[in-house]
DNA sequence: GATTGGCACTCGGTGCGGTAGAGTGCTCAT
DNA sequence: ATGAGCACTCTACCGCACCGAGTGCCAATC
């Protein structure tokens, strides 16, 4: 599709534009790619590569900036991902497990993690609630009759809210009863533990109908609340760093789409068939954010999928850094994770 | 301190500053006052207002424009708070419930409608782990001998991480291992559970050192963690739609505070004797925020102050509609918390 | 003595022309 | 095909004049 030198040109160029956020002169790709051409030379390729669309001038006279087709390209095809280093391995591990946690903190740690090594936003959408593994479900007595119900599952636990039992149960029949009721439930996931079944259960146990419509309408709840799960979002304000966010018309529609969850997690919806992925401008599937790229990947327990773990920056990402670090820290989150749930 | 007359015409340019957001003319406070005098004799006291110290200009020959004395003086004595209609109660109250939740929900509820009934960035700082009163512990079998932690306190439930035994234990035992633990702790808050206590506890009962030891830590770890408790935040961008903080340079530390957790709980740190308040700019304990002011009230379980609610906007906040609502919404929640609890 | 109309003065915002500099495209020689 | 040279284009920047908003002050009036 392009021939070598046309390629490094353009490698030069993204990679020049990635940290100056200035349109590229061919004097300074002729300084940092090395070819040893004169710059009317790569004027002339320059020339070609924008007749392909690959790259485009702000104004005549002006030096070029690389479109959304020649990140792609890049990404794609030109890319070399930096090797993390022992070291970095080693430190972005230790700041995950800073302190031995459970999962929903193991996710923050790995946003976190990541938004400091790289200075972009980070998110993570963490596991659909219909997507988790029924464990256990518990009722702890508060008082006599008062009773809080939990489910414990493969990843965390649901808390309910206290509930108010008609007549005192004692502590005993109590745990017997949410000992049966897991019993029928291990193994489901969340969403498959819908009220049909719920409501079998409670044809074979009507003495305990008031305690398993309470459990009904409490998972009724939890389970359809948020669509796309919980997202945790990390250094925001490193947008503000970039200078096409200098601008308040730029950044404010990004920072509104990344306030809004449910845009968040459709932007973090995991493309089918990928653990890594880059969606980069135009693919976004909001106007608001064709300004900015996304460096993702999917995480995992045990095989399957649990959430999405991203950076999100300008379209001029070092994606060459960003690519291993995420990949890296999404692979070692699934281990993490998967050993939490062992 | 001031007569009727620069009283009203301090009220009346605080009003309209507040919502043009720029420089007051001497003609358009004649204007708004209703005050039945000409310019000239309204600049006269203006010129006074200056030389007192309500008012400046940020150039002579512009109108003028409160200072932070202006806004203290206006909030302490001048503001009329807007009632409430009980429409609008009702509407708050609604969506403060749309679902019977538990406590976290309420809170991050509560900012919700504060953040959309203002318009500004709303944040509640939760319970600070320390205060919550402890009530029961459980020790949760997932499998032979793998064991989860709970404790439940008055204003919800403290998860462990899954802790691997030596040995199996049978789940009757750690039952009875819970309740006994749970009888000797209930009624302490979080922070009175010390190593000291916890050691003596493992000195009657040094058969069951592990599972006392997990304890210890985890709730070392829990207790510690964040000095501050939660912090919820709404609406953020908001911010952005407010002319002071067009540039950048202006909403950027305000912006990197609110990313900051220890910085908003140390902001929203109840002043003593008061449940509500305002901060105004150069009031904040922060010079990032010396554009800010903030309308907070606490709110409190059961008469113990369990945390912050409160609103977050330039200075010239619309002081007499933020009051009633943040107060009202930290009342309501309040007793939302309390009847929780009972 | 307080109030007011009138007026000169100040100062920021806007629009305009002129200039400097960066970077290109093109041409012609190699 | 490459490269040196040059004319051309466009933006960013600067200084300038002008306009209008709003004040401060003063002298006249109630």
């Amino acid at each position: 599709m392009l021939n070598a030198r046309k390629g490094r040109i353009l490698a030069a160029i993204i990679q020049e534009y990635v940290h100056s956020a200035e349109p590229v002169a061919s004097e300074v790709v002729v300084r940092r790619s090395g070819l040893g051409v004169s710059s009317a030379t790569v004027r002339h390729e320059m020339a070609a590569l924008e007749e392909m669309g690959f790259l485009s001038q702000p104004h005549t006279s002006a030096g070029r900036v690389p479109t959304d087709r020649a990140y792609r390209f890049y990404v794609d095809t030109l890319v070399r991902e930096e090797r993390l280093t022992a070291e970095k391995r080693q430190r972005l591990r230790r700041q995950m497990h800073s302190l031995a946690e459970e999962a929903e903190r193991l996710i923050e740690r790995a946003v976190r993690a990541l938004a400091e090594e790289i200075h972009y936003p980070s998110v993570a959408s963490t596991v659909r609630p219909q997507e988790r593994l029924f464990r256990h479900l518990h009722f702890i007595p508060l008082e006599a009759r008062r009773v809080l119900g939990l489910i414990v599952t493969d990843t965390g636990v649901f808390e309910g809210q206290p509930m108010e039992l008609p007549e005192p149960v004692d502590p005993d029949t109590l745990d017997r009863l949410s000992r049966w009721i897991s019993a029928r439930l291990e193994g489901l996931t969340l969403g498959e533990i819908t009220r049909e079944r719920l409501e079998a259960l409670v044809g074979e146990m009507a003495r305990y109908q008031r305690l398993l419509d309470y459990l009904h309408r409490w998972m009724d709840r939890e389970v359809r609340r948020v669509a796309g799960g919980r997202i945790v979002i990390e250094g925001t304000t490193h947008l503000l760093e970039q200078p096409e966010f200098r601008q308040l018309d730029t950044v404010s529609p990004v920072l509104s789409t990344l306030d809004r969850e449910e845009d968040l997690a459709e932007i973090l919806r995991p493309v089918p068939g990928r653990t890594v992925w880059v969606t980069i401008g135009s693919e976004m599937p909001y106007a608001a954010m064709r300004e900015c790229s996304i460096v993702a990947a999917t995480y995992a327990v045990g095989g399957r999928t649990m959430g999405t773990l991203a950076i999100l920056g300008p379209k001029r990402m070092p994606y060459q850094r960003a690519l291993p670090v995420v990949r890296f820290l999404a692979r070692h989150l699934s281990e993490a994770l998967t050993d939490l749930s062992a």
